[in-house]
DNA sequence: CGAGGTACCTGACAGC
DNA sequence: TGCTGTCAGGTACCTC
């Protein structure tokens, strides 16, 4: 599920598209593709960034592609005539050296947005902090604001703190020893300290290994590697061998263990 | 206001 | 075989 470090690494993958123009836009898909994509023809793609799991296209008159990969959204960069992405189209965007991006999706959650300067302020206002840019201080601070919410519940709460998806937010209360159904108030401020330093550590790593690949129609062309040292998330048992405990919080799964956490 | 629940969507998989 | 039900999960929207 693309979270903080898997559109870390699909922006990164991107940025070769800055300096290309758009010549034409090809949409398949009108839920998930924005009607109003016809206005970017012509424009040049001037910066490709990240805020939260938002993928922003900077453009050079002023309007910004805002994309969200949701769970099964999908980049890819290519030459006419390459089959393999056909599948789940969602739209073609062809560029002036004659190659081509689309965006892809199964479920059908994803979309891709145009707004102006004004539209992008204001939907990214709704966002909390980058976990990556506030101190483990920062974050103790903004937790005891909301004692009475489940810890885990907040960490997947993009107004409190952005990026964290359901893996890396089990991943994080691991390995700070926290169970993910303590209430807020029943952490202490060293152990929500602990978190953020893990969740952190966690996230830099997941990064440097461009990402988690858990699932066939997630994978970012099959280079990530993190899930290969995921302590919890879709783990039978944890690091220490102890049996893991499957609970739904929130209406998602989650995995933990009753040893190591508390 | 904040907290919690649910719909959206498709494919994989289990069970009969 | 082929059907049905359940699960996966980020976010918008709803209710309490």
């Amino acid at each position: 599920m693309p979270e903080l470090p898997e559109v870390e690494t699909v922006v990164r993958q991107l940025q070769k598209l800055v300096g290309r123009t758009i010549k034409k836009v090809e949409i398949f898909d009108n839920k998930v593709m924005d009607q109003r994509l016809h206005k970017i023809v012509n424009s040049k793609i001037i910066g490709v960034r990240r805020r939260a799991k938002s993928i922003i296209f900077e453009l050079n008159n002023d309007n910004y592609l805002l994309a969200h990969l949701r769970m099964t959204g999908h980049f890819h960069h290519t030459t006419k005539g390459d089959d393999s992405y056909q599948k789940y189209l969602a739209g073609i965007f062809h560029l002036d050296d004659k190659t081509l991006f689309t965006y892809n999706t199964i479920r059908r959650f994803g979309s891709v947005n145009v707004m102006t300067k004004k539209e992008l302020e204001g939907h990214l206002n709704k966002y909390g902090p980058e976990p990556l840019e506030i101190s483990p201080q920062q974050f103790a601070k903004l937790c005891e604001k909301s004692p009475q919410s489940v810890i885990k519940s907040k960490l997947l709460d993009q107004s409190f703190i952005v990026g964290i998806g359901n893996i890396y937010a089990q991943e994080g209360l691991y390995h700070a020893g926290i169970l993910p159904t303590r209430k807020i108030g029943e952490v202490s401020r060293e152990k929500l300290i602990l978190l953020h330093q893990e969740m952190q550590r966690i996230l830099k790593i997941a990064i440097k290994n461009n990402g988690t690949t858990v699932d066939n129609y997630t994978h970012l062309d099959g280079k990530g590697s993190f899930q290969n040292m995921l302590a919890v998330y879709n783990q039978e048992k944890c690091p220490q061998k102890h049996e893991l405990q499957k609970i739904n919080i929130g209406g998602r799964g989650t995995s933990y263990c009753k040893i190591c956490q508390r």
